[in-house]
DNA sequence: GTACATGCAAATGGTTTGCATCTTT
DNA sequence: AAAGATGCAAACCATTTGCATGTAC
């Protein structure tokens, strides 16, 4: 891996933000951290190692979980993923390069997870950590819920798929 | 274990529900099932599976982590017990017996946990979910911040300190 | 007495790490 | 070449579980 990356347009910008990243933190260009890259940032969903490795699985020759985690970690105090737990025993990443902040709903009966803002909490939250004498540097937002119309939900189905 | 219990004034009705709770799920009351819960009805902040096994140190010959680990999951299914994860690899819980709802503000310099409760972001969040189309069931949030005059507060030695 | 509960040690499962080998710089 | 990165398998670690023994009812 040596060439000039010529990266799809769509996603040239965040590739872009992750070579600064690496570079700013004396961290290698290499190909398995490209690959990881593209991928996440050519997924529009939040997803988990392992929904990430089944999307590599045509690639898997190429990249190991280890390096996987690895790379993830990097993004993730770099500020181009964000980290959820959703509950759930492992953890769900998102990629928030040119993203704006966004909580979640995350819908028990399908497991759906559905994206809101409100900056409306967002001003009680900062005033709320004031009161207490805190400076609020993040938060996390959770709202767990089920589907009005259950039975008309489409994504009903995949309420067992594992980690979506 | 075989006596009337007799528990102290101030959890008597907290250890009531608790063994109504055995009783309608047809689970036996058990010696360590009441020291548990004694312990934890007489904790009043948030713990850990090991820190509530530090307070049980002195009794540690008559109870396994296995049970208590047991003993976690009754009480978190029966609802006196909610599970909170803040960012961390174990499971926080708390007694939420008379407790009323709040949300918390995690200190990042000093580990500190402060509970607020915030009725208008409630409301927002039900106003939220409805206008997703779901019926809201639950919420977690959580404020991560830093103390105002982190060089003036007295919990920050602590910052080091595993699970409080 | 029987069904359920406990303790122990072993298993689980997502994530992390040591180390020998390969790459980037 | 030197510093880093990767892959593999083993280690981690909180939590869960199988099974033999104990206990509530």
């Amino acid at each position: 891996m040596n060439k000039k990356p010529n990266y799809d347009e769509k996603i040239s910008e965040e590739m872009r933000i992750f070579e600064d990243l690496l570079r700013k933190e004396g961290l290698r260009i290499t190909a398995q951290r490209i690959l990881v890259a593209k991928t996440i940032f050519g997924m529009h969903t939040h997803f988990t190692a392992d929904s990430l490795l089944e999307h590599l699985k045509d690639r898997r020759g190429e990249i190991s979980k280890a390096t996987i985690y690895r790379i993830l970690s990097i993004m993730v105090s770099g500020n181009l993923l964000s980290e959820h737990n959703f509950g759930k025993d492992y953890k769900y990443y998102e990629h928030i390069v040119g993203h704006e902040h966004h909580d979640h709903i995350i819908c028990e009966d399908c497991n759906r997870i559905v994206e809101f803002t409100s900056p409306e909490i967002e001003t009680l939250q900062h005033q709320i950590a004031k009161s207490k004498g805190f400076d609020l540097t993040g938060h996390k937002l959770n709202l767990f819920a089920k589907c009005e119309k259950r039975e008309s939900c489409e994504h009903f189905k995949k309420k067992n798929d594992s980690h979506i």
